[in-house]
Formats: C-alpha cells, structure tokens, sequence
DNA sequence: CATAGTTTTTGACAAAGTCCAAAACTCGGT
DNA sequence: ACCGAGTTTTGGACTTTGTCAAAAACTATG
C-alpha cells in the first residue's frame, strides 16, 4: 500500500487512525485473521475495539481496497493484493496461508462459463496442503 | 447410495437408525447443511438430538462415504457424490449450490505441483456468482 | 442373553462475527 | 478557529455454527 491516507480519501472514505492503522497492519500482514490485526493495531496506536477492526475490515473489502480470503475451519483472513488474480496455499494444520499465481498460465480454469443459469463472477481456488514446519513435526 | 446399511458395515460401523437416516438425509438432498439434515432426519425418524447429527456426518466425512464442503459465509455442506473429482458453483445471495464437472477436460487447474516446500494434496474451485432466482429478485 | 465397547443424548461451552445505542470524531462551511 | 451534521468508534449483548464431556442407551459379539 503506497499512500493509506491517499487510497482512503479517493475512495471518499473520512480519514481516521484506526483505518489508518488496520490499513498499515494489513500491508504488513498479508494472510493475517481479524484477531492478529487488532493486535498488530494495538501495538501500533495504542488500542482498537474488536468491532471498529470489523467495521474497517468490511468497509475496506467492500470498496474492493483489501481482499477477504475464507478457507475452510479457519477465520476470515485478510490481504493488499488486489486485481492480480492470484490464489492461495493453505495448510491443513496450522492455517499457515501462501499466494500462488495460477497453475496454468492466463488462468484456464477461471474462465468463467455459465451453468445452471448461474452468472458466475469468480472463479476461487484453494490448494491445500502441509507446509514445511508441519511435515517435520509429524 | 446404493445400500445405507451395507455402507456402514463396510466401514465397520455400527450401524443404528440415527446413521441410516443421516445416510438417506445427505442422499435426498445434496449440499443440505446440517442443519436441514436433521430437520429432514426428524421427519423420517421422528427426533435426534443436534450433536448426533454432528457425530454422524463428522464420521462419515473422516471415513470418506460422504463429503463436506464449505464455502465462505455459509455452514457446512455435505453431499454423497465422491470419488468424480467435481466442483461448486454457489450462489452468492441465497447459497445454492450445484455441481459442476471440472471446466477444462481432466482438471489441469487441480495438477498439485508444489510451490514454497507445501505438500499438495488438492484444489479446491468454487465458482461464485448469482443463481436465476436471485438474478429475478433484483 | 449378558456384557464390553460404542453411540446417543443433554447441556455447557467456544470461536467468529453481527446488532444496537451512546459517545467521539471528521470535515465542510462559516 | 469553531460549529454542526453526519459518520465512526466503542462496549456490551446476542447469534450462529460447532465442539466438549459425562451419563444413559444401544449394538453386536460370544
């Protein structure tokens, strides 16, 4: 994120420390839960009420400035990376979350064909996996 | 599912009406959420309690008779199709969800090759979009 | 049919998020 | 620099989805 306080007033959103500082956490913390955002806001201004981290999270995902990722048995993770049509590696034991640009090139398996009378918009893909750390502790 | 019963016994387990029921339940209505599974179960076998519900599908998941599928901002799904390598399409507004086979031939998207030391062991797709009910509605 | 070992039930609990109303803040106009 | 309208933030209660644990009921083997 080049300029938090420039993304959020082009998006007409009023400037505060709080959506400043979860912008900051964000960028920093790519992959990161609500939970490990509050703290890492916390550690920055001070302290953020649990509902003001989701406030901001959803305003944020909602003017398209930061992405929601949900994988399965895991809470809402959160990242900068936008508009590049990237995918994720998730491991099955300790959530631990990687980007992976897509298998095949210009993305085959994104394109988007209607079924069902179904107007489909994305196309979402999840590899799921072990990462190192949890290969050798078992 | 051919024979409930004979399911069970395959996978030693004992077999009792709360699993045979959940068995037909997931057989009738695919991508039911387990909650409509027990409301369903109870207008076959009269009542289970919620955590047998729960007990039963967690069961049946781990010894792979049924699957469990869950997408962003919706409880758990469960179907009985397994084993074809098949995918999701679900509606963002009412969470209907269909099947669809793999969009590009032998599923080139699902090739598990690793990437930052992970073991792969799957892809996950979800498409997500709109169904005809809720492109009328608005 | 007895009994050892599972299942089922009940009720409390946990995690992740939302709803609501009151207090605090942002920012445009003066 | 200050006011005031409108938005954000806060704190607390609540909801949903699911798990834990112990007691009661059941399955299936001998």
């Amino acid at each position: 994120m080049r300029d938090p306080e420039a993304t959020l007033r082009q998006h007409d959103l009023p400037v505060t420390a709080q959506r400043l500082a979860v912008l900051r956490a964000v960028s920093r913390h790519p992959h990161a839960t609500a939970d490990d955002l509050a703290e890492s806001v916390r550690a920055d201004i001070g302290t953020i009420s649990r509902q003001s981290v989701y406030n901001v999270l959803n305003v944020l995902t909602d003017k398209g400035i930061i992405r929601r990722i949900q994988p399965a048995d895991s809470p809402a993770r959160f990242e900068d990376r936008i508009g590049d049509n990237h995918h994720h590696l998730v491991c099955r034991s300790c959530g631990r979350t990687e980007d992976v640009c897509c298998a095949v090139g210009e993305a085959p398996c994104l394109k988007a064909h209607s079924h069902h009378g179904f107007k489909i918009d994305e196309a979402e893909v999840i590899y799921w996996g072990t990462c190192p750390a949890c290969q050798k502790k078992r």
